[in-house]
DNA sequence: CTATATTGTTAGACGTGTCTAACAATTAAA
DNA sequence: TTTAATTGTTAGACACGTCTAACAATATAG
């Protein structure tokens, strides 16, 4: 039994472009050199030799002066790295109370570095915090029960299915 | 009025040297480069240029064989970065429930990208959750107010205050 | 006090990711 | 459709932080 192909470890920065092609590439279809440069806060020789890298790796399609499209492997990648972004992001904004801009920039840091475990509890936090807004009796424990069973344990179970039938019917 | 004397940034990897420093000069008088480089996983040659640097920045003392020590301002800076990286520990720990270990881990990177804006408030939901371990009602209310007055509103400060003294005469 | 181990330094290489300068391809305008 | 503007690439430099190999100083044992 050989190791299998594992997940080659990605560095901030090409996280960074995997994370920028996406997003760019959700609303456009032909993402540009240019575009990602711009959005990244780079030079467009830094896009396209951090390009090179990630066709090597077969994270990305791009040929000379062509279009830049994710491979489903650098799309998966993508989507874990925007998962974090998002779930931190939720969690300074909604849970902390930080401003957006500080919120986004900290994401943008911490989503590169943080471990898969701090990450899921951080989840399950934000969650927590958003299911239940107005909170309940002692919290701690409360969080404890949500971690358990992925719900809380009274009242505010309603609330939350109030909130969603409210979301879907708006 | 011109600009005062700014905050060098320090790169992450000069943080953790400065940390280290710290915390192998709080017990032992002299600390050495081969203590550094087991603490930190790096070679010898690595510590002896990091050091370089850092005196060049007046941040410590190392004369060739000599030992290593911080001055005031690299005092200062150490102390900056052992306090995030407790407080983020702590949060890992005991509000998220994360093992030591990946506490320690995702401390030791987080404290060196996080904003000191999400780094108070981090720090002072910690407060929060240890000052009331047991939870209350309402929490994110709750939580507004400690981040406003720094203490709770209701009957926790009395448990507070009873863990404060239990503690003393220990 | 000499011999040996240990610790520390220097020199130089390397990988990463950035940049500038110069050139090439593509697109838009005249 | 030639010319001009924009976009993209190549080549090569640089800063950072690490490493190995070789050498130097200090400490420890005989």
């Amino acid at each position: 039994m050989v190791k299998q192909e594992e997940h080659r470890e990605q560095s901030a920065s090409m996280e960074d472009y995997l994370e920028a092609i996406a997003k760019l590439g959700e609303r456009n279809r032909a993402v540009r050199v240019k575009q990602l440069s711009e959005r990244l806060g780079v030079k467009m020789p830094s896009v396209t030799s951090a390009l090179k890298k990630l066709s090597e790796q077969a994270l990305v399609e791009h040929e000379r002066y062509g279009c830049i499209k994710l491979t489903a492997e650098g799309r998966r990648l993508a989507r874990d790295v925007i998962g974090r972004h998002e779930a931190l992001t939720r969690f300074f904004g909604q849970a902390l109370g930080i401003d957006g801009k500080t919120a986004e920039e900290d994401a943008c840091k911490i989503e590169h570095v943080i471990s898969s475990l701090s990450m899921e509890r951080l989840a399950k936090f934000v969650e927590f915090i958003e299911a239940c807004p107005q909170g309940g009796t002692n919290f701690p424990s409360r969080y404890e029960y949500y971690l358990e069973h992925g719900r809380l344990p009274g009242d505010c179970s309603k609330r939350m299915k109030e909130r969603k039938q409210k979301a879907q019917t708006t």
